[in-house]
DNA sequence: ACCCAGGGTGACG
DNA sequence: CGTCACCATGGG
């Protein structure tokens, strides 16, 4: 939720953001072409290079193209009432202990092909280096593009991933998920609309996105939630496992029923909470006995 | 040398 | 339905 938006010299700004950490947002691991800069955070987006930077309760954006807030607005899921959510989580004590490590995540609404393939590389993989792979990823496949004097790379299109051989993508560290990466990338360009996946059921839309290879239950919700707008979608990690396991089960292994209960209990709203065990679970380390 | 990381696949019961 | 070895790669 945010009070105010105006344009003014190629520069939007949101005021009054009610809940926003933005390098919170941008180092949690569900976007991974974010790079911190002396003043905020610049990457691009939708084909243009961007800068950010927050002051407050305020979200500057820079970009080149025309300012287009409605975009943002959407893309920083902005138009979300975050302080609602995270009273809700603090009336459990379970989820209330989350919310201090976490407080300011916003759920982004990314670009749904560049989300697949990052979350496809992301499969038995560190943030850091997820982030490496595609950095050049994008440097041997994406469009160069100028910006105050300074070249970035477009995340390239299925075209473009499709175009590259299993040895270019295993050169720029995908190593195995090479061969995953580019039939994905072939049938992405071959036509199918991931945009053709938003306002199904949850169900369904699993179902269909798993189609793609290289992608399981947890990489399904990965894009479901971070790219098509499914706040119920529930991705679980070695981490999620470990915060579930502690939290709600007692210490008991997670399986798939004890997920779905879960779920069903936090609502439709589970995906975004999500976010919140995540971060709490990778901020409070491996330590999670008790 | 070993273990781990925002896991998926295929083979086998 | 569930389990399990295997899959590249780099950092701790």
């Amino acid at each position: 939720m945010f009070a105010e938006c105006k344009a003014a010299g190629g520069e939007i700004v949101f005021t009054g953001i009610d809940r926003l950490d933005i390098a919170r947002c941008c180092g949690c691991g569900q976007a991974f072409r974010w790079k911190q800069t002396e003043s905020g955070f610049a990457s691009v987006v939708a084909g243009a290079p961007v800068d950010i930077f927050q002051c407050g309760d305020e979200l500057h954006i820079s970009q080149p193209s025309r300012p287009d807030m409605s975009f943002w607005e959407n893309y920083f899921d902005l138009d979300r009432d975050y302080s609602a959510i995270e009273a809700m989580l603090l009336d459990d004590p379970r989820l209330g202990r989350c919310v201090p490590y976490a407080t300011g995540i916003r759920v982004f609404n990314q670009e749904p092909f560049e989300t697949l393939i990052s979350f496809i590389i992301s499969a038995n993989n560190n943030i850091a280096r997820i982030s490496g792979i595609i950095d050049r990823l994008c440097i041997t496949a994406g469009e160069a593009v100028d910006w105050r004097g300074e070249i970035r790379y477009t995340f390239p299109s299925a075209q473009a991933v499709a175009a590259l051989s299993e040895d270019q993508l295993r050169a720029v560290g995908c190593g195995y998920r090479a061969p995953f990466i580019k039939k994905t990338a072939e049938i992405a360009a071959a036509g199918f609309d991931l945009d053709s996946l938003r306002g199904l059921t949850l169900d369904e839309a699993r179902r269909r996105i798993r189609s793609f290879p290289g992608v399981g239950p947890k990489v399904a919700d990965c894009v479901l939630l971070f790219s098509l707008g499914y706040t119920a979608a529930f991705p679980v990690d070695v981490w999620m496992r470990r915060a579930l396991s502690a939290l709600f089960l007692d210490g008991d292994d997670v399986c798939r029923g004890s997920v779905d209960g879960i779920c069903a209990q936090l609502g439709e709203y589970s995906g975004i909470i999500q976010q919140y065990i995540f971060h709490y679970a990778r901020s409070v380390g491996v330590d999670l006995k008790r």
